[in-house]
DNA sequence: ATGAGTGCAAATGCTTTGCATCCTG
DNA sequence: CAGGATGCAAAGCATTTGCACTCAT
């Protein structure tokens, strides 16, 4: 019910079909990715990867990301306005973001926002609006509750 | 009509009142963006300001964007999805950004759109939503062109 | 068997930091 | 004249690249 992202299964199919090769550790990823709401970091994918591939390296997993973002298997995002890591998401569907200002942590919004003024705008700018992204920024549930020292 | 940003004088203003010494680098760092409509990172500013102040150094300009963002005179973005360095906005008012997926070029929307669905969607999640950003990435005016052959 | 994919390590790009010195308030 | 701000250089991450080797197709 809460799965937005695609199966593994299905993202190793579009991968074979796209004439990848399926390697172990492109398996391993895209397992590792897939279903995962977290929108981990390279890094982070690729820590929980070492134990079952002490040899992996880390050039594999940024190349791997790259080629599945490429064929859009997954979207890459940096909702940090400062510095940190590049995050990726396997839920290619449209949908936004809302971001913890204390944790940090990212929850989808599964939507298609219907075109709206602002769109109208920039589109008064001369541009070709092909995508909208919307991340609200403020506090989550948890956070919330403990700032609010009640 | 154009000028969404605040002009360098309050800016500097806001820094004497907030207690911090108005040095020669920050007052040229502040007269540099303030206005500036193209988002530059840090690296373009002190290009710019390299003729005026040989000896400035990279940490001061990075030392005061911090401050300025702290202090809420400029806000940093990063909408590049992959690499890319953070890019400042003098323009602290309510706005939002259209991105130009072929030149990169970032025109500014101004408008505070109002609570919608999605929004509501994050409330439900628990959210407490304190600000919110767009941007519509596409084609600007120029790209359009280009890529239409016509 | 052939070239895409991998692993390693070094390089690159952006940003931060430590510390001695300087200068604004 | 005191402490914040600067300049310099080096360190710190995230990410990319070059190249020889390996393995999926």
């Amino acid at each position: 019910m809460a799965a937005h992202a695609a199966p593994a299964a299905s993202m190793l199919a579009e991968l074979k079909r796209a004439g990848l090769k399926l390697t172990p550790q492109r398996m391993a990823i895209v397992r590792e990715l897939a279903g995962d709401e977290t929108h981990p970091t390279a890094q982070e994918l690729f820590e929980r990867l070492r134990p079952s591939f002490p040899t992996m390296s880390f050039a594999t997993v940024y190349n791997t990301l790259d080629t599945l973002a490429t064929h859009g298997l997954v979207r890459s995002i940096r909702l940090d306005e400062r510095a940190g890591a590049v995050r990726f998401d396997p839920n290619v569907a449209s949908h936004h973001h809302a971001v913890c200002d204390a944790c940090g942590i990212i929850v989808d919004l599964p939507a298609e926002p219907p075109p709206d003024a602002l769109r109208d705008e920039a589109r008064a700018h001369g541009f070709r609006v092909r995508t909208e992204e919307r991340t609200y920024r403020g506090l989550c549930s948890r956070c919330c509750s403990t700032e609010t020292r009640g």
